[in-house]
DNA sequence: TTCCTTGCAAACTTTTTGCAGCCTT
DNA sequence: AAGGCTGCAAAAAGTTTGCAAGGAA
C-alpha cells in the first residue's frame, strides 16, 4: 500500500468523500513530493488539466488533509503555507529544512534530530513534546561559492 | 547601555532618522518583552496614547528593526508575524519557543541548543548555516495536567 | 434521497504601497 | 533645504466563506 493509497483510506475512514478533486490533489501531491508549493502554485499547475478545478477546493482540501496528517503544512516565514505528503508509514521519520537565503532552494534533511534534546527539554521546562519545526538559513554550496567571487 | 540604546544606536549608524514613532515602538518593545505580539496588538495597545500613530507605520518600522536585526519575527503557524525584541548583546544566545498546542502558551527555551548539530549539518550537507528556527509543539504543564481527568 | 462537496464570487485578514505633507538631519 | 518618514487610504496578497448546483454514498 502505498502512499497514495494510505491517503485515500485515511479519507474514507474519516467519512470524507472519495472526490474527482481529492483524487487529483492527493495524485499530484504523490507524484510531487519534495516540491513545497503553495495552494496557488498547486492550482495554477493543475489548471490546465483540470480547468474548472476551483482554488478554494485545493484550500479547503490542504486543510482537511492537514487536519487528517496526511500532508503537512510547511512555514517558511515568506508570508505563504507551503505543503507535502507527509510521513504514512509505520516508522514516521521526521525531517527538517534547510532554506538558502540566496536563491530560496530547499533542502531536506532526513531523519530526526532531536530525539534527546526533546528529552531534556521536557524535563526541564515541564512541557509534554508531541511535535517540532526546525528549519535551517543559510546559503547553500552553490550560493556559497558565487558569494566567494 | 541597555536594549533600548543599542536599538537606536544601531539605527543611527545605519542612517534610519530618530523618529517619534521609532522611539515609542523600540520603548514599546523593551517593555515588553516575551509577549510576541502581532503588528495589529502592537498598534491597539499604542493606540490609546498615540492615536496618531498608523499601522503602517507599525508595519514599516517592525520591518526595518527585522532587516537591522533589532527584532526578530516570530511565526508559529496562525497566519501572523509575531516579532520580539532581538538580543542585542555580544554573547547572542539564541533561544527557542515551546508552543502549547491547546492553550497557545509561549515558552522561551533560553540557550542555544544546536551548535553541534549545525556542524554535522553544515558538512552532509554542503550547506552553509547562518541562523535556524526551532519551535516544539505539545501541552505545558497546566495543560497536560488538565487532559489528564 | 441525503447531505457532503464543489465552483464561483464575494468577503475577510494581513500586509504593502502611493502620495502629499511633515520632520529629522 | 533635502530627503527620509509619516498617516491615510487604497491596493495587494493570501485565505476563507456563502450559496446554489452537483455528485457520492
Amino acid at each position: 500500500m502505498d502512499k497514495k493509497e494510505i491517503a485515500f483510506k485515511i479519507l474514507s475512514e474519516n467519512g470524507l468523500k472519495y472526490t474527482e478533486p481529492r483524487k487529483i490533489l492527493i495524485e499530484f501531491l504523490s507524484e510531487d513530493e519534495n516540491k513545497h508549493l503553495t495552494p496557488e502554485e498547486i492550482y495554477d499547475k493543475l489548471n490546465p488539466d483540470y480547468p474548472n478545478l476551483g482554488i478554494a477546493t485545493v484550500y479547503r482540501n490542504l486543510q482537511n488533509f492537514e487536519n487528517l496528517g496526511i500532508v503537512q503544512r510547511l512555514n517558511l516565514g515568506d508570508g505563504v503555507s507551503r505543503f507535502e505528503l507527509a510521513e504514512l508509514v509505520e516508522d514516521v521519520h521526521q525531517h527538517h529544512h534547510l532554506v538558502c537565503i540566496n536563491c530560496d532552494k530547499l533542502i531536506e534533511v532526513k531523519g530526526d534530530l532531536l530525539g534527546e534534546l526533546e528529552e531534556k527539554i521536557e524535563n526541564l521546562y515541564d512541557f509534554k513534546i508531541i511535535d517540532h519545526d526546525l528549519k535551517f538559513y543559510g546559503y547553500c554550496g552553490e550560493c556559497e561559492e558565487k558569494k566567494d567571487r
